[in-house]
DNA sequence: AAGACAAACCTGTCTAGACCTGTCTACCAT
DNA sequence: ATGGTAGACAGGTCTAGACAGGTTTGTCTT
């Protein structure tokens, strides 16, 4: 078999697990094969699997454990807990797009966690690449920092706050978080995600603490019922 | 077999253990099933259940004694778990009632899991005692035994489906649980619970299997998205 | 009724082997 | 120098046993 120019075997390899994880063929928590078996699959040497399991888990797509196997990450939203939910996709195969709809540095205006000052917020939206109906609404927000100046200008690290602020060396040390029904969109939110006011939602609110117990992040999310729904495994 | 998250097998029992433990399935003092009974519900070798009660011991959460078996020493307060999700009244404190809608032996008649031929149904509701309307609805089904035949006279202990498939030695070995919106309460399941058809609802399914993949046990529930919500601390 | 005994449990410990990832080295090709 | 091959080795995880010794219980004997 010729090889591409451009494209490495274990780039290949990585490309095409990773469209497998992508697609859902390789469901969030379920075990890749084992390296020898990919070599069998592959036709390649255990080096090249590995290396090819790298870029993977570099991406965060897979984790892998010493006897035990690799293991798909992505999807689980959530925490590596591996007993928490999953945010999941119950409609199969939706293309979605996402849309910052603003980064910028303002008072805390969401009600729930106590005022805290100036924050970070983002606003994302996710939609429905083929309609571009709104699927997902969400409103992070971060107690601000002044490094984060070029968070506004330069935007976030590979469109994820948790990534941007990890990069930042930050992470929480607990959270909770909460599901409820949202019996009516509210026009506001309907407005900007193009759906009708009225509609029930699955809504989420999760709420990180660091280490003293200070807020890190909050999050309230509103989410398509017909396409999101809650998982978890035990 | 398939793993669910980046997990061993002995952490896994750990974890499930660690649940029942929190959550008050097994009290303080209670002894655990033998480590050979434990082999059977979670299809693994010995040493790997040794290994997960090896955990729980240095956590401080059971003791064993040689020829005689582990007991629980966690005597702290039974809080709620702690991993996972929880089912939680937003609304404070309502009184609830429950009333059995019915105990039967029957044909599997709800669609998610594929057939499975007799199973044990149980059907409930939990209600509002100031105003009598449903809050709950749960449909629980289990592959019928022959033993069951008791319960359909006498109904279950404590009122509870797990608490009597526990007291005949029955518990699952893995679970999954989704939950989701449900748009529009049908109007059968809306007369039952003397609500209005077509409100928006929380809907959870949990399905456990034996250590072999069997079906367990399956419950589907409908809720009162004012009354409940979902609650997870990480 | 009291004691001895055996069977059936239980946990503690060990082994051999299968299969997994992590790491390394030597070598080849472009 | 880069990317791939092939193999060896270490160590983690799990299985399937065997064996020893503690605990309980029922039974048989005295």
């Amino acid at each position: 078999m010729k090889q591409s120019a451009a494209e490495s075997k274990s780039q290949r390899i990585a490309r095409v697990l990773e469209a497998e994880i992508r697609s859902g063929t390789l469901t969030d928590g379920a075990a890749l094969s084992s390296e020898n078996a990919l070599v069998e699959r592959f036709a390649v040497s255990r080096t090249t699997v590995r290396k090819g399991l790298g870029i993977l888990a570099a991406k965060g797509l897979i984790r892998t454990k010493v006897g035990i196997g690799s293991f798909v990450t992505y999807g689980g939203a959530v925490i590596d807990s591996g007993s928490g939910w999953s945010l999941s996709l119950a409609d199969g195969r939706a293309r979605l797009g996402t849309r910052i709809l603003r980064i910028a540095r303002l008072p805390m205006d969401l009600d729930d966690p106590a005022p805290q000052g100036e924050m970070l917020a983002v606003d994302r939206i996710r939609f429905r690449e083929e309609t571009g109906q709104g699927l997902t609404l969400e409103r992070a927000r971060v107690p601000w920092r002044d490094d984060y100046e070029a968070v506004l200008s330069e935007g976030l690290n590979g469109g994820s706050l948790s990534r941007t602020l990890a990069a930042r060396g930050l992470s929480p040390a607990t959270g909770e978080e909460w599901a409820n029904v949202l019996c009516a969109l509210p026009a506001g939110d309907a407005a900007l995600m193009g759906r009708r006011a009225g509609e029930p939602m699955l809504r989420l609110r999760r709420l990180t603490r660091d280490g003293h117990g200070g807020l890190f992040e909050y999050v309230e999310s509103v989410l398509d019922p017909e396409v999101f729904g809650l998982h978890m495994e035990f």
